[in-house]
This record gives C-alpha cells, sequence and structure tokens, in this order.
DNA sequence: ACTTCAGTTAAGCAGTTACCTAAGTATCGC
DNA sequence: GCGATACTTAGGTAACTGCTTAACTGAAGT
C-alpha cells in the first residue's frame, strides 16, 4: 500500500498516454464515476476500466465503489513527486551551468542564489 | 524537427523506464559518450543505444557524433515541458480546492493570492 | 597494414500493452 | 420482480518493448 504511492517508473509509464492524461486532466476539476470518464473517449467503456487500472496502480488516482458506480479521485501526491524528480534534473543541469560559468571566470546572472 | 519537441506522449514514456531515467539523470551533470552511459547499465551496448534512441526521439537528448564516438546532451528545454504540465494539473487542482473551499465559505489560507 | 575501439545493423524472442467483443454481476428505479 | 444502468470479467489479438547475440563498419593507435 505504501510502496504503490513512490514508483516512478509507473507513474512515468501511466502519463505517457494521452487518453491517460485526459483522464487526470479531467479528474484534477473534480472526482468523477467510471462512465462519465469514459464517455469523451473514442474506446469501450473496458479499455477505460484499464487505464483507470494503470493510473491506480501508479497511485495517482484512487477510487471507490459507493452503490454501482465507481467514483474516481486524483491523488495530487504522486503527481508532485514526478514534478519534483523533473524539478530535480532542471536544478541540477542550471548548477551545472552556474558552476561552468563561473570556472570559465564569467559571473553569470545565474549566481544570485547566495 | 519542430514536432519532435512537444510530443508529451514520448517525453512521458520515455522517462517511464529506470535506465532511461539514469541515462538522463546522468546526463545532467553533463554530456557523455554512449560507452560512458553504458558503462553502469546491466545490459548490452545495443539495449543503451535502443533507449538512447528513445530518449532522442522524445527530444530529450541530442547526440553528435565526431570520429567515430557519439556525444550525447541533455535537452533541457523538453524537460521543462513535461515539467509545466505537470505543473498545470496541480495548480488547476490548487484552484479548485481553493474555490472550493470559498464556496463552502471557509477562507482556506491558499486565498492569499490576490 | 593490423588491431583495437566505438558504435551500428540485423534478426529474433519473450513479455507487455492497448485495444476489442461477448457475456456476466450487482444495484437502482419503478 | 423486471428492466435498465454501471460496471466487471474473460478471452482474444495485433502491435510494441526491452532485451539478447552475432556480424559488421569505420576511425584511431602502433
Amino acid at each position: 500500500m505504501v510502496n504503490r504511492l513512490g514508483n516512478l517508473d509507473r507513474v512515468f509509464q501511466a502519463l505517457g498516454d494521452p487518453s491517460r492524461r485526459a483522464i487526470v486532466a479531467k479528474l484534477v476539476v473534480g472526482p468523477a464515476s467510471v462512465s462519465q470518464l469514459a464517455e469523451p473517449l473514442p474506446m469501450s467503456l473496458p479499455a477505460v476500466v484499464q487505464h483507470l487500472g494503470v493510473l491506480e496502480s501508479a497511485g495517482l488516482v484512487s477510487t471507490e465503489k459507493v452503490g454501482r458506480v465507481r467514483t474516481c479521485r486524483l491523488e495530487p501526491e504522486v503527481l508532485r513527486r514526478a514534478e519534483a524528480w523533473l524539478g530535480d534534473q532542471r536544478t541540477a543541469w542550471e548548477d551545472r551551468l552556474d558552476r561552468l560559468g563561473v570556472e570559465l571566470g564569467k559571473p553569470s546572472e545565474q549566481s544570485r542564489k547566495a
């Protein structure tokens, strides 16, 4: 239950599909039922459920079945985790450029960090 | 040449593999040759080249062959594009929470934006 | 010229993915 | 209870992935 919430492999792989990103984008404005999510997508309902399974096992969405309707909601923490990884790479890159500039004796305008 | 640089499908899919993320993480600290990238990875060189192909066609890295050595460098703009998508979703989510709080008459501590 | 080094090309293969249709199960509204 | 609704399960298929080994090309070093 805990390990599911940090697997970047699954997270990025899940986001690598346009239908799944569309689902995420829809859940961002509020929870929705399976058929509400399926309605705009050009595929069968079982296919949508499969996509939801991928998103859920990546920890990006959680679902709860009430009567006969399964309600899906976004799990923003995992989204944030992915964003953090990208941010880390970007800052590492920027730090490197910074250091490069310093080593060349060129005081880059990015070195206003301290 | 232009359309390659914005395909989120390919970008996220490329990042959905640990070996490929390892390559990105290594390129973040500076350009490297194919065999330098391959050295820590537990797989054959052709496999690494294939991963590089995926990263390149996602626009995440660019390569240039000089003598017999191909040098790979990170393309940070595409990384930033992916980060932006995640950021957009997160802010949409936060805006929604904000509005929800407002509609409940509860002045949330996030509404200090204006 | 000969060898080694860096990478490339080709073929193949097991496992996964993204769909489908058809048939089921379990509410819910009347 | 009876039909419609909201999924769920099962099974199948075509295409794609992530790897492998083997054989090749071409640049460098000696």
